[in-house]
DNA sequence: GGAAACTACGTTAACGCTAACGTAGATCGC
DNA sequence: GCGATCTACGTTAGCGTTAACGTAGTTTCC
């Protein structure tokens, strides 16, 4: 009887050719209890050195993996952190996450990361799945959440991080830059050189609230002086080169009359843009000035530098990794910290 | 004495401002029992459709969270994938992950990513972490891998799947390209361009086993002909844009006689060479020629688009994602898919 | 030299959930 | 009209681990 419950339950698990080692197999083999092994795996006091060599010898003979599963239910505490970024096709969000992994790693955390697509349905059920592994914190990319995601977070106790997105309101704590900020920076800068009749490219749909933020603070900037941006484009899915140089192809075809600098979504449409404004016969910057955002790696081979905004991704990520961590270990820590934009006044802009 | 232990326990768990909603919280509210909920909650059969709405109801009220922690140790499956990639810098691993996505999205799978940074120790320990949640799955960059982590896998009987090398020997599962191959083809082709004295340059340290293949490949192509490759030149830890420009600076001024054509590692380390030649006065293809891999979206964009090797990354990707999850379902699939890479002869490269 | 303190274990009871099985009451078939 | 089947639940026994506590044997201290 005992025997055929046991049998009728391995055959409906998962084609299971042999299960894994337990804890109890370990325990089995070296003749102690299971307590014991697992003080030996976990390094905990308790064991005679012994005892522990032995054990961890037989276990990595055995093939014996802890499991997690059991252990953060048993245990109550988990060493994951989940990240959520909307894409990876823009290096940026690449280097904010290396910023972050040596002070996870140096606190034992692991990350787990995954990507929303700039869709906030996506980033909702995200947080749900992430919730129930129970982290101990959780990051998210920007400022602009849903109702539910916020409520959900705090609901649950977790400590969280947004980053890349400056608010002074996040759902806990917040590093980032204020693109507002670092858009009318740009457009008052253009404005004093001289620029009159901005033009915009970004990509199609307006997901990236961070994009649409630093538009506003051009605008706002060129709106001041009384100029207005009546060209804004929208190329492409994804932030990239071709996109860029497809929205400049399209703008060139159609506007009229022609506008003496584009602002875009950040370097790589900037660096595609500046290709398509070449190809066309114009001289950057003699006949139209080129701007990006990001101060991406391309800049440092140009021969003519894109003027731009220079962001501190791996800085950023660092003072986020850490902030969390401190919140975690619940250390003090400052709610939000606004990281600078340096402005780069590069060679795809005229001089002053 | 009960109360007192609960509470020590309590108190003991990190500062929990409100321990989250369990089952047995909906269940107790709903009048109803665990098992019940549990159904509701699962939509599986067995509660009748008013219950089910109400406790769905109440669930959403109490911010009800079913803990994956404790479904899968109690049901003992999983639904998520452990996905590892060297590096997030290289636009590559983002496009084969994209590639994946909706297969997985449409198995009910969810994806955990991390970073290996090409090093085969924290790949080990990337793999003995994964293992310890069970997952369902498990896919790893490349063929190359530690004993270690061939035999934990193996031992803990995940499916697997090693994608973007070729190899006919692998863990589990493979799809990827032969890089080998590929830089021999690459190399005849050159040859038969007249090119006589190849350089290369890729980064520091022979982390990537990838572009290493490529570049033996290249190599036994040039010497079949007697022709040998005496300039390996390595510049950064990243195959960045700078990387290459900064590897051809190095080349220019110490390499004599100059070769007469440059193998990078991949489009971005190659372009970044192109800017390093022009700058220099070198005139590409009249001077030197410049040959990279990948066909990355930059070359969309320039007039002069760098000749190389496209290799189809999100097919790639949508390819292993489905010979995984048909794996994972127990039906049939193909062990190995090599895929094609296609030279695309540009305009950094004389013509023939 | 005997109580106190420590060391190195073992035992018990969770952790939050689900598989498997049990069971009233309703429905069905003939 | 009565057994057979079905529906909608509830009960029981884990899943693999750890926290908390218990307990022999050993050491320490004055």
């Amino acid at each position: 009887m005992e025997d055929k419950t046991k049998s009728r339950r391995k055959a409906a698990s998962k084609r299971s050719t042999k299960a894994p080692a337990k804890i109890e197999d370990v325990a089995r083999h070296a003749g102690v209890s299971i307590m014991t092994v697992s003080r030996a795996m976990r390094g905990v006091e308790g064991v005679s050195a012994k005892k522990r060599a032995e054990i961890l010898r037989l276990a990595k003979r055995l093939n014996y993996q802890p499991s997690s599963v059991a252990g953060s239910l048993a245990a109550a505490n988990s060493t994951l952190i989940g990240v959520s970024v909307p894409t990876l096709f823009e290096a940026v969000f690449a280097e904010i996450f290396d910023g972050m992994r040596a002070t996870f790693a140096n606190a034992g955390l692991q990350t787990v990361m995954d990507t929303t697509e700039y869709d906030k349905t996506h980033e909702q059920s995200w947080v749900d799945r992430m919730i129930s592994w129970r982290p101990a914190g959780i990051i998210l990319s920007g400022a602009e959440h849903s109702a539910h995601t916020r409520s959900r977070i705090r609901a649950a106790g977790i400590p969280a991080l947004e980053i890349w997105d400056f608010t002074e309101d996040p759902i806990d704590l917040c590093v980032g830059v204020d693109h507002h900020a670092a858009g009318l920076e740009m457009g008052e800068h253009l404005v004093k050189l001289g620029y009159r009749r901005p033009a915009y490219v970004g990509v199609e749909q307006d997901r990236d609230a961070r994009a649409e933020n630093r538009l506003e603070g051009l605008r706002s900037a060129f709106e001041s002086f009384g100029l207005s941006n009546d060209h804004d484009i929208r190329a492409g899915k994804q932030a990239s080169f071709e996109a860029g140089f497809n929205g400049v192809r399209t703008m060139l075809s159609t506007a009229a009359p022609r506008p003496d600098v584009i602002y875009f979504l950040n370097d790589h449409m900037a660096f595609g843009g500046l290709m398509a404004c070449e190809r066309a016969g114009l001289k950057v910057p003699r006949d139209i000035g080129i701007v990006g955002f990001n101060g991406l790696n391309i800049n440092k081979v140009l021969d003519k530098p894109i003027t731009t905004s220079l962001t501190h991704r791996s800085l950023m990520g660092e003072t986020g990794a850490k902030m969390l961590v401190a919140k975690i270990l619940g250390a003090k820590t400052e709610r939000t910290v606004a990281l600078p934009v340096d402005l780069q006044d590069g060679e795809t802009t005229r001089r002053q």
